[in-house]
Parts: C-alpha cells; sequence; structure tokens
DNA sequence: TATACATATGAGCATTTATTCATATGATGA
DNA sequence: TCATCATATGAATAAATGCTCATATGTATA
C-alpha cells in the first residue's frame, strides 16, 4: 500500500478538458442505479432483463442507462441472438471500485 | 497491472446500501468544478483562496463544495490562523483518480 | 408473413443540483 | 473594541437529471 502510495503520488495536472472528461465518467458511476448495473456487467457478460431483474430496476430505466455507459465506455456491448450481453470494457472500472470501495471502508472506521 | 487484475477480479457484492454510499462518492467527484478542486488538494495543503484562484471558482463557491468533500471524507481541513488548509483525506482518493485517467486514455486510445 | 420476445428510443414530469448574491461567523492586528 | 481579511452559510434560481409510459426497432420462430 505504501507502493502504491509512492508511486501514485506523483503531481496530477489535468488541463480543463480532460478533467470535464474524467468528472463525466465519475458522474456516471455517480448514480445508484447506473452502478448498480456496471457492477452487474463486472463478472461477466450480462444480458439486459438479467441486469434489470438483478438490480430491480425496469427494463426501459436499464437499456437507458447501458446506452450511456456503452457511449463512454465504461461497458461494451455484444448481441448474440434476441438479447444483448453487456460485459465491462475494461479492468480499470474494477480497479476503481475497489479503491473506492477500500476509501469508503477506512473513512466509515476511524472517527477524525 | 495483471496483479492487480487478478487481485481485484473477485466478484463485488454489495447490498444496497453500500451501493448507495459508493455512488455518493462519485457523484461528489462528478462534477467539474468539485472535481478539480480535490485534484488541487492532491499536492498538499490549500488554503480555500488558493483553490479559488487554481479552479477559476468564486471563494463561496468552492467553500460550498469544500463543505460537501469534507463530509464525505474526500477531504480533511486544517485551520491555520485565519485561513483554512484543505488536503486529500488519504491516498484511495489518488488511487481512483489514477486508475480513472488511465481508463480514459485507454478508452480514448483504441476503437472499438 | 405474422407473431412474440428482447432491447432501444422519445417525450414528459418531478426532483435534484450547481451557481450566484447577500450575509454571517471566525480570527488577526491596530 | 474596531476594522479587516478569510471562510462559511442561507436563500433563490436556472439547468440538469433520473424515471415512467408509450412506442419503435430488431431478431427469431411458427
Amino acid at each position: 500500500m505504501a507502493e502504491v502510495a509512492a508511486q501514485t503520488r506523483l503531481a496530477i495536472e489535468l488541463d480543463e478538458g480532460k478533467t470535464a472528461d474524467l468528472a463525466e465518467m465519475f458522474r456516471l458511476l455517480g448514480d445508484g442505479t447506473r452502478l448498480a448495473i456496471v457492477i452487474a456487467c463486472l463478472d461477466g457478460p450480462r444480458a439486459v432483463a438479467a441486469i434489470a431483474e438483478q438490480t430491480g430496476a425496469s427494463p426501459s430505466l436499464v437499456s437507458h442507462h447501458l446506452r450511456l455507459l456503452r457511449a463512454a465506455r465504461i461497458l461494451r456491448a455484444e448481441r448474440r441472438g434476441k438479447q444483448v450481453f453487456y460485459s465491462a470494457a475494461d479492468d480499470h472500472i474494477r480497479c476503481v471500485l475497489c479503491d473506492m470501495i477500500e476509501h469508503v471502508a477506512e473513512s466509515h472506521g476511524d472517527a477524525s
């Protein structure tokens, strides 16, 4: 963990455009329904109906969100017959989620 | 990087409450102004006025956002005389940002 | 072709949210 | 204490956003 800290303690310098792109990514993960959809797709390709059932959201709503997540390249779509399967576009999203889970866990743990 | 992927390829299972907490964190980073504020605080303690100048936002707006970021334990505040200095609460945020920067860089790079 | 199933899209609505302006709180120095 | 600087807070508003309902597109089977 110290290594990671040292490795990443470099200054992050981003122009306004890059910062906006980054924010857009976080914004997409910043909705409970959408985040649940992303998490549902982390373990492998999931059909829209399955995602809807797992998350408790309507197929229509799921489809709306999937469009955004696909456009942002957070998820990728793959058609198999009538169904369309969605899965994580790459492993970075998984890392982002794990880091954030750790953060939430730790900041809830100690009082300050 | 393969290690990280393998290390994190475990299934992420979160109840509704944890997912909402996570989403709330991402939501806070999902605004351009707020994200710029967080980035400005990554290299060390920064006073409110300095953050305002660096980000181009008004001190009032910065203060509003700082309140949210502090409440979410993304930033921590430290008073020195008249000024209040803000810095990153821990290194997880830095990791989250680095991962997401990589993701954006790669998904812009290759066409799919 | 016609029907059924799976997903996608569009419009409308209710809510949330980022921002600004005005004002308040807190701390230092004269 | 008074004045000043730095930050925080509250109210108001314009814009963005998530969701639902209705409908369209696309695919497979009878």
